[in-house]
Formats: structure tokens, C-alpha cells, sequence
DNA sequence: CTCGAAATCTGTATCGTTACAGAATTTACA
DNA sequence: TGTAAATTCTGTAACGATACAGATTTCGAG
């Protein structure tokens, strides 16, 4: 009672949006004390604190962020870099879908932050130089990445979706496409495959080094010890990829067996393999990566694995905010395959 | 010469991001003349202006946008508000790169803010109570919509991707649907189709209305007065528009041609079509709106009519920017076309 | 009954920015 | 030359939160 006499700084507060002052006026407390009570510090009475949370509740008070974000520079933003120009068909929806799962109920919001293939790293400075988020997550990494080695540098959190080769600890999530080659070659062969060919992942981006890896390996195990390579890369206009499957589609030594890096390659490989003449499922398999349920209703002659980005989005968020929280890296890297 | 002696207030910065307090003891200017210069305030000589400008320039000055916001209450932000549930494949994804795109040097970030199907009122709600953005972006809009409602008594800038029938004016973009559907009968009909069919949207989304209007007066503009009207929507599982596709396609009455309002459902439909023994193109013809160009390359049998999402992006995202800078709503209307 | 420690609360300063009211200087004009 | 008006700058206070240093009360030990 006598405290709400004594505490003359805290005036009525104004209509709008309540803020520690308003429950301070209610309470009869200090602002100060309200703040901490509300974390549950350690110098606040129970009674006190209970009162508070209360009346916090009735409320509906929320902290304003712009007032956090100033004083304390936490911003309870995470950042999604990413580039718009790659055709990716739903991808990303899934996985800024897994993300925001993985948000809903802690106090970050996910910003979106663009940028274009000639600049990589200019998204990347500019979130760390202004501190305008407590965590960013990256996809498309290559062996050696100056964007991981600039954010290891500045022990800015973050979290890759992809490896890189370059030695560095830190939180990732990556499909194991390895296996995945591996799985893919092994499917062909069971099904009398003998010439299998490879439409790799562009080779700036590390994980053509693993499906090659697992796709070499499996051609081993079996006995086969030729193949094709192709150049083209998954990233290449639909139409390249479409002639690419017709010229090769169209050659004697044609590959009786494609293992693709991803959906829309498999569409124009099949498109162009067709083109030439060749009947999917008879003449030529082709298996790939699937992210939805398109392929497998649409054209159940290519064979798909799936690969879930949704998963993926979760995984990667969560891997960030236990990095901002304090988490060993070393446990939050995560190779999934999922069949 | 004489000011810089006198600004004893403004002392050596810290090191880390400059502030405008950095610019003022470079210049030897007030921190408040400073704020004023650079915003190009009436108040101000154009030769302080210059010096200002040029140093903030020099140091990289750029503003603290917390520190702007818990002043003025400008959040620089964007919310686009999307349901997490429902599966897009690729045209968020696009939509999202549009909304970066037309977001590109200007101050604004984007922020992405999820909500389930149960509450579409509860993240608006949230955004308008804590102001936590200075605009946002709403999608599958029904005829009668609560969020615009809200939206319009709160005086909170907005753009919608489709439009109400409230009466109500504010800045949308929408799709014609309407001409879309009158378009695709036509193209039906002048394939030789006489029973023509229309899976439509949900239809408690109120495109479900234009559609079928445009679709009903092309019906009765070239004599045909008989047509189904199939209740499965869009947002059905595949599974379900399959098994629809191959229960119509099955009927001794089917239909020989179909208006889709999806590139998703007019897979569904012609797979289960094919399933009835039907041959797409021959039997039946299906028309849909396209995305991309995934339908184009892998089932040429389906026509298809292109709907630009990062076009629709684009144009939202600068709506809610103009309405922010307090234009006219009725002149941020948009109903696109392309063909 | 006194003293110090523990428990609990408080005010002040600060983050970076801008609104506001006012101060200093220059210019214009009688 | 004197004075009002325009021009150009200034400091202070505030937005909402928290770190910090202190203030007050309670309580046990001597």
C-alpha cells in the first residue's frame, strides 16, 4: 500500500499497447522490477512475481521488440538467405514452411533476405555489419565457402543447408546424396541397367562432389567401371537440358540408366529422351530426387527418392537457434536419408 | 571552427557500427542537425548537407533501424501472412522472389508470418496490436472477408492477392479469373469439345465465383447450356482429384473437356483420367493455368495458360508501399491477364 | 540490542533516433 | 543604425527495455 504512494515516477499510463510501465503503474512496482520479474530473475519475490506474470497476462502485455532490440541488440530475427534466381519450384516454400514450424512459439520472426549470384556475400555483410538478425541460414554451398569462413570468422550464428569441405565446425543440415547415388545406381542395376549415366548438380556446389562419389563407388561395387558424365547441370535452362536428353537420347552408346540431382532435370531429360524416340521405363530408367508427390503421380515411369525440404527448414532452425543459444556445433550436424 | 569547440556533448565514438553521433563529432555538428541533413530537412544549408552526406557516406553510416523504430513506431517491414498447410509448389516460392524483387532498394525487409487454416484472423491481429509491420500482404481471400474488415477499421496498410465482395476499397492484385475461364471454354469449343466441365477452386475463396461466371457465360455465349460442375476443389488431396478424374472420366456422360483452376488438380484429373483409359488430347482435353513451364515440357497434351505469381508479387509489394506512402487505394487496384 | 548479510526492491543511465522548443547568427528593411 | 524576420543550428526529452549501482527491509547471530 505504501508503495504505491512512494512510487511517484510511474505516471498513468496512456491508452495503446501496455508496456512494463503500464504493469508498473498497475503493480505499484518499479519498472525494474516488473522487467526482471517477468524473466523470473533471481532477486524477485515469488509473491511478487506472480502478481506480476498476472497481471501481465490480463493484459496482454507483449515486450516491445524495437525497445528489446535497441538495448540489448538481440533482434529475435532469423535470417533465410536466399537466391531468387534459381527456379526452384517450390523448394523453398517447404522449407520456409519447416522453418516457421520450427519459429512458432519463440519469439523470432523469419525475414526473408535476397540476393543475386553475382554478390554472395553481400546479404551476409550486411546482416552481421547492422546486426539485423541473431542467426542466418544458407543453402547452395560450395567445397570452399567465403561466406562460412566470413561468418566462422565473425562468430555470427548460422546454419548451412549443405557441407562445405573447408574443415570448419559448424551447424548443418545436408540429404545425404551419397547414398542416394549410391541407392539410385543400385535400383538401375537391379533392373538390368548396364550403362548408367550421371546428370549431376552444378559443380560449384559441393554436394556434386558427394552424389559423384556415391554414384562412382556403387559403379564400382557392381562391376560396371563405365559411365557417362555429363556437363549440364541441374541449374541450366529447362531447354538445355531438354537437348541435352535428345543428343544423348539419340547417340549408339546411349546410357540405358540416368541417375538425376533433381526433379525438373528428370522432367527435361525425359522430355528430350522422348524426343529421341525412347520409351521411359523400357528403353532407358530414370531415377531422381522427388520433393513432393508431382513426379511420382504424374510420370510413375521415373523413379523417385524422396527428399523432404520441409524436414529440412525444421532441422536448420532449430540448428540455429541452439547455436545462439550457446550449443556445441559439433552436435548440430545433421546427414539425413530418408527411405 | 568555433562549433566543434563548443559541441562538448558529443564525445569520441566507440568503435562498431557508426551512429549518428559518429557523423556529429566528425563534423562537429549537432546530433540533431545531423538526423535533419540527412533526411534532407528544410532547416538545414545545402553546404552542411553536402558534408554530412559525404562523411556518412564515407564512414557507411546507415541508420540503427531499431532506434528509428521505437521512435517513430516505423518498422521498415513487410509481413507477408501465409498458411503453412497448404501445398503451393513453387508459387509462394515465386511470389515471395517478386514481393523481394519490387522490396529492392528500398528500406523494407520482408517478414514471412505463418498462421493455420483454424485462425486466419490471429497473426493480422497480432501484426496490427504490436505493429510489428507497416504493412502486410493477405492471400485467399474469401467474398466475405474478416480480415479486411479488421485491416479496414484499423486503418492498417494492406494488399490483397485476390479480391473480396465486401465493397470495400483497397489495393488488391488479382488474376481474371473470369477471362481465364471464358478463354479456356473457348479454346475447348473450338477444339470441337461439346461437354465441357469445370473443377473449381474452393469455393469459399471467392475466385471460385469469377471463375465460374466466366465459365458459365462462355457456355451459353457459344450455345452450350449443359456443363458439370464437379464439387471436389483444388485444395483436395491428390489423391482425391485421382480418384475424381477416374470416376468422371469412367461415366458413359463424361465430359470431353475441363476448365482446371490449378496445375496441381489438372494432373490429378488427367491421371485419373488416363487411369478411365482415357488419352489426354485425344478423349479429352484439359485446360489449366501454368505457373511455369513444368506442364509445357512434360504433358504438351494439357494446354495451359500462364498466371505470372512473381509479377503478382511484385505488384503487391509496391501497393502496400504506395498505400503506406498514403495513395489513393482506388488507384491500387490490379486484374492482370497475360496471354 | 546491535550489526552485517541476505533478500527484495528502487532510480538512473543508456541504446539510436527524432520531435520539439529554443538559441544563435545572418539578412532585410525601415 | 536598430530591429524584426529569416536562416541555421542546438540541447533536451522521449520511445521501451535492461544493466548497474544503490537503497531499503528483514532476519539471524553475537
Amino acid at each position: 500500500m505504501a508503495l504505491r504512494e512512494k512510487n511517484k515516477r510511474v505516471s498513468e499510463p496512456s491508452d495503446g499497447q501496455p508496456t512494463l510501465k503500464t504493469i508498473a503503474f498497475l503493480t505499484g512496482l518499479g519498472v525494474t522490477t516488473v522487467s526482471r520479474a517477468l524473466k523470473d530473475g533471481p532477486e524477485i519475490g515469488l509473491e511478487t512475481k506472480e502478481r506480476v506474470r498476472l497481471i501481465a497476462k490480463q493484459i496482454g502485455y507483449r515486450p516491445n521488440r524495437a525497445g528489446v532490440r535497441l538495448r540489448t541488440g538481440k533482434t529475435n530475427v532469423i535470417s533465410l538467405v536466399l537466391n531468387t534466381h534459381e527456379d526452384t519450384r517450390g523448394l523453398v516454400s517447404e522449407m520456409v514452411y519447416g522453418i516457421t514450424e520450427a519459429l512458432k512459439d519463440t519469439p523470432y520472426h523469419l525475414v526473408i533476405t535476397p540476393y543475386s549470384l553475382d554478390d554472395p556475400m553481400e546479404p551476409i555483410r550486411y546482416i552481421v555489419e547492422t546486426r539485423s538478425a541473431d542467426g542466418v541460414i544458407i543453402s547452395r554451398m560450395e567445397a570452399y565457402d567465403r561466406r562460412v569462413k566470413y561468418l566462422m570468422e565473425q562468430n555470427f550464428p548460422f546454419a548451412t543447408h549443405g557441407r562445405t569441405d573447408m574443415g570448419l565446425v559448424h551447424p548443418w543440415h545436408d540429404y545425404d546424396n551419397e547414398t542416394y547415388a549410391r541407392c539410385a545406381v543400385t535400383t538401375l542395376a537391379e533392373r538390368g541397367r548396364k550403362r548408367i549415366a550421371l546428370n549431376g548438380p552444378p559443380k560449384n556446389l559441393f554436394y556434386a562432389t558427394h552424389m559423384r562419389a556415391g554414384f562412382e563407388s556403387a559403379l564400382k561395387k557392381i562391376g560396371f567401371d563405365e559411365y557417362l558424365w555429363e556437363s549440364r547441370d541441374v541449374d541450366s535452362p529447362m531447354e538445355a537440358i531438354r537437348q541435352l536428353g535428345f543428343e544423348v537420347g539419340s547417340r549408339s552408346d546411349r546410357p540405358d540408366g540416368v541417375v538425376c540431382s533433381s526433379p525438373l532435370s528428370a522432367l527435361g531429360l525425359a522430355s528430350g529422351f522422348e524426343l529421341a524416340g525412347l520409351k521411359i521405363g523400357t528403353d532407358i530408367d530414370l531415377v531422381t530426387k522427388n520433393t513432393g508427390q508431382l513426379l511420382t503421380w504424374y510420370k510413375p515411369e521415373i523413379l523417385t527418392i524422396t527428399e523432404d525440404f520441409r524436414a529440412a527448414g525444421r532441422d536448420l532452425a532449430r540448428a540455429v537457434l541452439a547455436r545462439i543459444d550457446g550449443a556445441d556445433p559439433s552436435t548440430l550436424q545433421n546427414l539425413v536419408y530418408e527411405n
